[in-house]
DNA sequence: CTTCTAACTAGTAATGATTACTATTTAAGT
DNA sequence: ACTTAAATAGTAATCATTACTAGTTAGAAG
């Protein structure tokens, strides 16, 4: 993987960035350092930056994809407006709220890799 | 929300199934029953039992949305071919792999309804 | 410092999942 | 049975994402 200006100002959206943006939002803000910058070029650097565990990835529940910097913490969305809350002090102890948000559903998925994919390489 | 004869249809193809089905995915089962059913109910009854909390959403990391049977379990999903496992022996003292699949990364997400969307009612 | 080339980009077109719309049908309460 | 809001089939429209193409560039090798 090449290091080019679109990627590394995209990478630092995405680290420097407090919202979870979408793909439109990254290439928004983008735009204000590189005005020209495509959509295309936005797209296929967030996948490869996925791709190399450089971002992460949320889905808000409603079939929006948004970006997130790496770094461990855990999400709260909200089922009616898709407010994504980032949580950094979890307490399964007490999970039926978390700081006056009502938890209804918990989910943990693990990432990786697969034992079939293992053996293709 | 009514019981209609596609809705049913929908809901005990989601419940029946091991697999974790697309949205195209069920319209096609749910053809070997309804056949002409519309694609667009398909969608609508998806949504509508998601809100009331009657399934379950996985996203399998490849811009695509599944849907699942509201039973307590957890997910391993494989980076490169996306494929979607099925949790139910979590044990968090080993989480590096999950039955010779390599775990690189674990994602918790609350759902729930949050500050604001609860005073709205 | 030049040369070379695979990787990358901008811009645009195409794809494909999802939603919107409309006329018609139906569940279910009175 | 009557009524009506909710649901449906079928189709058109939308919009996020990907594919394509000609031109550009990072960075390795001489």
């Amino acid at each position: 993987m090449r290091s080019t200006k679109q990627r590394n100002v995209i990478l630092d959206i995405i680290n420097n960035s407090y919202d979870h943006l979408d793909a439109y939002g990254v290439y928004e803000e983008a735009r204000k350092q590189i005005p020209n910058i495509s959509l295309g070029t936005v797209y296929r650097n967030l996948k490869s930056l996925e791709n190399a565990h450089l971002i992460d990835i949320v889905y808000d529940g409603a079939d929006k994809i948004r970006y997130d910097k790496k770094d461990f913490h855990q999400h709260f969305v909200c089922s009616k407006c898709h407010k994504i809350i980032d949580i950094y002090d979890l307490n399964f102890e007490n999970i039926n709220t978390y700081k006056n948000n009502i938890v209804m559903n918990c989910k943990i998925i693990l990432e990786g890799i697969c034992e079939e994919c293992q053996k293709e390489e």
